[in-house]
DNA sequence: TGAATAATATTACGATTGACATATAATCTG
DNA sequence: CAGATTATATGTCAATCGTAATATTATTCA
């Protein structure tokens, strides 16, 4: 039945989805096509049908393949921080410079949320479901207290926070206004996620 | 000296970075081409290199022309508050679905911050001395109190979680979720932006 | 071994890209 | 009106785009 050695096509696909990934994130969706972006999967261009319906099919591949990605990257970080201490490191590993610096293996939301808004609504929702997994990793480790809801909402502003101030630091040339920003910034985090549930 | 109507050369350069400010948040830097946006301002394509050096140069520009629209913009939305709801004013104005609703018509910042951090320095640096008059705006309004950096520090901060939070939204597929999160940026960004100044 | 089939490569299509060289048309000076 | 000059238009360049039809290569079953 299978020809060619075996997962040999999964390969391929998982191969063109890490690379589109990365690529979109630090070069833009709109920047990236299809033929460049299979030579650097080290295949040729005519292949990429077999593997995907359209470049547009490609792309909502891709976002939930960062997304994903992202997720597990952050839930690693959850895992090594000590007890208590989980909430102060996630903020903490989305500010860091390792994580400004490299936008291609960071946040998809932070390197393309306005992008994927011009997206079709049907690919966007194939990224929503992965964005709220981010939103809930940060709901889980909220102080106690509050309804599921409110935990949502509040955890949706930390991660706007978080994500406004990543995308305005890539902005700024200064190094030194950089460093106020990001101290700001997981500062206004902390006290958004901390501050007292409904009726004190 | 001149020939042409007076002033033609610089009507037609003004109606091209109009459509490119436009175009551009709409659409995306990387997905608008020189030839229609030179259709979209009534002229061909030709010409374009007679008002501008290169794209890039054009990118600049508008970027400029896009950051101090919005600052006007927002400069009159001030204006028309009363006095003592000024930043209020300010937060539901950013937050409200006209805005959500019109990328190509506001905040720049939020309709192309990724894109703008993945452009040359020089570029960034032209569009970063009117992204902090935007900031400098929020600070003006601020409750009284603190040193004017830390004043710019948490007028940063108030910004990216607004800029955050339509970002967001405009991502967002399900109605009900918009709601929601505008609600509670809206709190979120209050909340950072009224709390006390010194220790406590 | 040879036929069947699956994965990828080759080649090509028309359309569009940024850039530029040259031609046209519109205006003012004399 | 004549002539100089300026703004815009036309036409073209190689390169690249997304898509697809077809050819080639690699693998396994009979």
């Amino acid at each position: 039945m299978a020809r060619y050695k075996e997962d040999q096509k999964r390969a391929s696909r998982e191969a063109i989805l890490q690379r589109a990934s990365e690529r979109f994130r630090r070069e833009g969706i709109a920047a990236v096509g299809v033929r460049p972006l299979m030579a650097d999967a080290g295949l040729t261009h005519g292949g990429f049908y077999a593997h995907f319906a359209s470049r547009e099919d490609l792309v909502g591949a891709a976002l939930e393949y960062a997304a994903e990605a992202t997720l597990d990257h952050f839930r690693e970080a959850l895992a090594e921080a000590p007890e208590g201490q989980k909430l102060e490191r996630l903020i903490s590993t989305y500010l860091r410079p390792l994580h400004r610096d490299h936008m291609g293996l960071g946040c998809a939301v932070a390197a393309l949320a306005p992008e994927i808004a011009r997206q079709d609504a049907s690919t966007r929702r194939r990224f929503d479901v992965r964005r709220r997994g981010i939103v809930a990793l940060i709901a889980e480790h909220l102080p106690p207290g509050g309804d599921a809801d409110a935990r949502l909402d509040r955890a949706s502003t930390v991660f706007a926070t978080l994500m406004g101030t990543l995308q305005l630091v890539r902005i700024e040339t200064d190094a030194a206004v950089v460093e106020r920003l990001v101290a700001a910034g997981r500062e206004a985090a902390l006290l958004l996620a901390r501050r007292p549930w409904a009726g004190s």
